[in-house]
DNA sequence: TAGTGTGAATAGATTCACAGCT
DNA sequence: AGCTGTGAATCTATTCACACTA
């Protein structure tokens, strides 16, 4: 998972809820928020929140607490949510048009350049004014459009051979739906979708 | 959180990778297996994995290792996955939907029983042959057809207030969509699948 | 011999508690 | 007076290392 980072994993993973929370508070009016206040609102300690920032610099005023949209724009440089990440769709079965079509789910800051199948009587086409292009022709797309980011669609079956086949490219991050657990290098980060995990771990606290 | 339980939550999580590590390689023919090569699948350390099912009882053979049937069925029986769970999907907009024909979504073990929704449009049909309810009818659905999963799939502007009127059912689990941080008591299970967030917080990887 | 099960050791994350600023 | 920033303390999770056994 890269980067001798200063900060660990769970931090980084919270600084996006923080972002969200602070950007509808800024929608809402408020100017300024305590640890306390937001902690709140994301069921997280004022502490947790304050030792989090701590990290990365010293953002607040003693007394005051921080200042909305400031904190905002801080962690949005932080995370690197400032730059456009471009991004592909790898899989344009069922699930990857959902993921195309899906209004909001890229969030601003990703664009989602291509989308790759082997499907041929898909390829040439487009999805939501995305092309489809065949998956022999990824790493050049990927090389020439400056894409980092891979959104993984595939069926499980094939999907270890396509991560395998990602790794030959200039891809650096995948989120992940298939439900494997991926083997990847280090250097590489992924993140996992994983819905049915999520189920089957619920009901061992059901009765 | 519920459960006074013996094993942290944690634990829990990978009980489900493990299951599925061992569902294939009992597929491909290994009747026995040792925790270091189950790890080796998962990326998890093999002390980690024993340690994991000590929590549990004691599975496996010293010298031999693990039967992958018997192990695959103890961890299903601890996780309750032996059972059928009724479900039901609260959202049938583009997301429910994609979620209710996703072929092979819904793992085994797992039925989704109902939908709900309040666009008087939706109400009557069927998606995939589930019923769509109005949203006034969970309760006593919930009730009568002993539904104890909810698969929230609304806007995140209503879902808070979807997941408050929830609590008010026999609903003991929610598998949340929505991009919001729920308030939820903590006898309530609660896992959130949200994108977004893992899309956000790998960018801070990357160069 | 190969691999489990588990206390003890280590590493990591969260919370406490308080000095210090506004 | 109110709240930050942060070392120290605590709590939690992971890994080690080895006695034990099939």
């Amino acid at each position: 998972m890269v980067k001798d980072s200063i900060a660990p994993e769970v931090v980084i993973l919270r600084l996006p809820l923080y972002i969200r929370a602070l950007s509808q508070m800024s929608e809402e009016g408020q100017t300024v928020i305590s640890s306390k206040t937001l902690g709140n609102r994301l069921q997280i300690t004022p502490a947790q929140i304050r030792k989090d920032l701590s990290y990365f610099g010293r953002f607040g005023k003693q007394g005051r607490g921080y200042k909305v949209d400031s904190l905002i724009e801080e962690l949005t440089n932080i995370l690197g949510l400032n730059k456009q990440w471009n991004s592909c769709i790898v899989g344009v079965g069922r699930l990857g048009k959902a993921i195309i079509n899906y209004p909001g789910f890229v969030p601003e800051g990703f664009k989602i350049i291509s989308a790759f199948d082997n499907d041929p009587s898909l390829i040439g086409k487009t999805v939501n004014e995305i092309q489809i292009l065949p998956m022999d022709e990824i790493k050049s797309a990927v090389k020439q459009n400056d894409i980092k980011i891979a959104i993984l669609a595939v069926p499980s079956t094939v999907a270890q051979n396509v991560i395998t086949e990602l790794l030959n490219t200039n891809i650096k991050a995948i989120l992940n739906y298939a439900p494997i657990a991926p083997k990847v290098p280090e250097t590489l980060v992924l993140r996992n979708i994983d819905p049915v995990i999520s189920l089957q771990s619920m009901t061992y606290y059901l009765d």
